[in-house]
DNA sequence: AAAATCAGCAACCGCTCGGTA
DNA sequence: GTACCGAGCGGTTGCTGATTT
């Protein structure tokens, strides 16, 4: 037995929503708000739509403030970013986003900004595999694609950040700052420093939690973080978007009670994913035949190598977690 | 100029999750 | 403990305008 539909499909009008029906809608809402209640509202304003219409509608359309048009080169590093860290989860990339819908980010990941990525990748990965180079295809498609950020973004002070070493990706810090001030700051300074087992963690330093906008390395982005020392020493310097808005599975592991020190885990491992080892940039050849999940993968493995550095010299190769 | 193809995007569908009785 | 219900989410569909043949 199938789940009873949420509305009767015979009486409720469907397809694309008039000028007319999104007045009603916009008027009834600002006037008496949800409520709360979706199934009702349709009732309540005189439409004659389902809640989840309605619920569409105003969320991807109507409400105050949404963004249309262009993305920024700032937008798709966002993007990118999360998207290696946490797939299509659109709902929370966009609360990273203020002003864009899950929708929009969504089918501008699946029209755009994907064919962007697989357009430069080929070029980038035998440019790779040529020179040898330290830098990963990603990382160089996306230098190649995104311009650096500017430097004059406001940057207010930050509030203190824990100070422990992590084995995770950044982009999954859960931070207690707000949605605007988490905009304003979309930078965030922080030093690698090689561990003893031979990863590298994060050191966030607590009290110099800053990234001023005349801070010349902050050159926000896991694709774009500069080597900041020699590569003998692999001491990096890394600037991140302070990720906030998920679950509690989702935060941050000490290094002390996580990976012990092989690996990048998530929580309680739920979210723990593994990258398919031969497609760890310059290790194997790659194709250029790239689907929607190597695109991921060699997006993860630019995180992975970028954001987690956790390349372990001595097993080259071996599956990488974050 | 017309037909075919492509790209973008709004909207729908069905599933999961969380709250509640 | 469980069944039900609504909200929210992500994947997919289909319409429409743009571009190409």
């Amino acid at each position: 037995m199938g789940r009873a539909p949420c509305c009767d499909k015979a009486t409720v009008k469907r397809g694309p929503w008039s000028p007319e029906e999104d007045a009603m809608l916009k008027e009834y809402i600002e006037k008496h708000g949800t409520g709360g209640n979706w199934i009702a509202l349709p009732q309540n304003a005189g439409l004659r739509r389902c809640g989840k219409s309605c619920r569409l509608r105003w969320l991807n359309y109507l409400r105050p403030n949404i963004k249309h048009g262009d993305f920024t080169d700032f937008e798709d590093r966002v993007i990118c970013t999360l998207y290696a860290s946490i797939g299509s989860r659109w709902s929370v990339i966009a609360a990273q986003l203020p002003g864009r819908t899950d929708n929009d980010i969504k089918n501008y990941w699946n029209t755009k900004l994907k064919k962007k990525l697989m357009a430069v990748l080929p070029a980038m990965i035998s440019q790779s595999q040529r020179t040898a180079s330290l830098v990963s295809p990603l990382q160089a498609a996306s230098s190649f694609l995104f311009s650096p950020l500017p430097h004059h973004i406001p940057s207010p002070p930050l509030p203190s950040l824990p100070s422990p070493s992590y084995y995770l990706p950044l982009a999954l810090q859960s931070s207690p700052l707000t949605h605007e001030i988490s905009f304003e700051n979309p930078m965030q300074h922080y030093q690698l420093q090689k561990d003893g087992s031979g990863s590298i963690a994060y050191g966030g330093s607590s009290g110099d939690g800053t990234c001023s906008s005349s801070e010349a390395n902050c050159n926000f982005s896991s694709t774009s973080s500069t080597v900041g020392g020699t590569s003998s020493d692999r001491s990096v310097s890394y600037d991140f978007y302070p990720y906030h808005g998920v679950e509690e599975k989702e935060n941050l592991v000490p290094a002390s009670s996580g990976g012990g020190g092989s690996g990048c885990t998530v929580g309680g491992g739920e979210w723990t994913q593994k990258v398919a080892a031969d497609k760890a940039w310059g290790e194997n050849a790659v194709t250029a035949d790239y689907g929607f999940e190597e695109i991921k993968q060699l997006i993860s493995t630019n995180i992975s190598t970028t954001s987690c550095f956790l390349f372990d010299e001595n097993k080259v190769g071996e599956s990488v977690y974050y």
